[in-house]
DNA sequence: CTGAAACCTGAACCACCTTTCAAGTTCGTT
DNA sequence: AACGAACTTGAAAGGTGGTTCAGGTTTCAG
């Protein structure tokens, strides 16, 4: 599922080739996330894919355009897994809260989007940012039609955007990938933050 | 002044000594600014110093221990600068504002420490950790002061630290490293970011 | 002044890894 | 069955760049 993007991959024509395409692709996530992009080899890679090292240029034309493949599928992935979890019942600000809650449990399930697309920063600059600004472009509509919705205040734009987009990575940073015994679950914590979302923390609490 | 931390840095005795390491270490810094840890090569930096390549030894035990050096450097910067930016007379949400002001303004004069910092990530993780659960830390710290003198709602703790600390980072990202034309100036931002934190963003405003 | 420690120098060493390639095997279609 | 395309294989080419080192120069305390 990864070679959909720009064609960085050739695409297999036979069942055998798309069984080792996959399993190149499976190989290099666990590799990239264990040793980073540039202490993984394509060597770890193809043994790990169980395949002999001259296949992998079958199917990628170097270590970075496999690379970006896996960015874009985890990237595509996130944008998924956060869409799910949205239904059309719901009001904005529960929105919010479902799309947090979707993503802190995908990145429980794939704590190696966090290495991985950060390591674009570096590998694959453009997809990098290309990525954040996506996220970013489509959280800022969330938030203009809540605000002509009236749920919530007007004049939310880019700042605000970015700024909860800012929130939910840092959680999932911290309570997801830095998890300690003891937090709470993904539940309250995307409830806490909907909270701060929605009221904000000035004031005194009954 | 990055010798401090953990000794990865073998003190010079002479003034001699003094210049060429801090020749080196601001080498290092644009050399790892400009091309990234891995990209980066200690010809390079040696080159951009006016140094021979064997001196750098004299200094440093590897390319490892020169980067650690100035994540620590870049790391105690953004503290400071933070913590300078504070007066006792502000209030709590005052202080918030200010600090991310601060902040904003750090990274515009020193735009290495998003690249410098996040690279860390994987060439020193422990270090990249260290350096967000510090900062998580006093914010939190923050927030209880706030919360026990009133100026804040109760019950405030880690989930909402981090909340703020990405949304701080993220608009940095945004703002500074990835400015546009066009943009609001730090002050705006800040500005609007306190405002978000202070009375969120539900119901519709006036 | 003087000698030892600090510092500098840059060629060479070496380990590692990406990428290539020519030869062999399997697949799928006719 | 049989043929060409798709796929596989692993040795080796080719590069790169971190690190070492032996020998020279500068510094500075005594």
């Amino acid at each position: 599922m990864a070679d959909q993007g720009i064609g960085l991959t050739k695409t297999p024509r036979t069942e055998r080739g798309r069984k080792t395409l996959r399993k190149l692709l499976d190989a290099a996530t666990s590799e990239f996330a264990d040793h980073g992009f540039h202490d993984a080899s394509i060597s770890g890679i193809t043994r790990r894919a169980g395949v002999a090292l001259g296949s992998f240029y079958t199917y990628f034309d170097s270590k970075d355009a496999i690379f970006r493949a896996l960015v874009s599928d985890m990237s595509e992935g996130v944008s998924r897994a956060a869409r799910n979890a949205l239904a059309p019942s719901m009001g904005a600000l529960e929105v919010e809260r479902a799309a947090l809650c979707a993503f802190l449990e995908f990145a429980g399930e794939h704590k190696e989007i966090y290495r991985i697309i950060d390591e674009a920063e570096f590998v694959d600059p453009d997809s990098y940012r290309a990525h954040y600004e996506t996220i970013g472009a489509r959280i800022e509509e969330r938030l203009k039609t809540g605000g002509e919705s009236g749920e919530f205040t007007g004049g939310l734009g880019s700042p605000e955007a970015w700024a909860l987009m800012g929130m939910n990575v840092f959680l999932g940073l911290r309570y997801v990938i830095w998890a300690r015994d003891g937090d709470p679950a993904f539940e309250e914590i995307a409830l806490r933050a909907n909270d701060l979302l929605a009221r904000g923390i000035a004031g005194s609490k009954t």
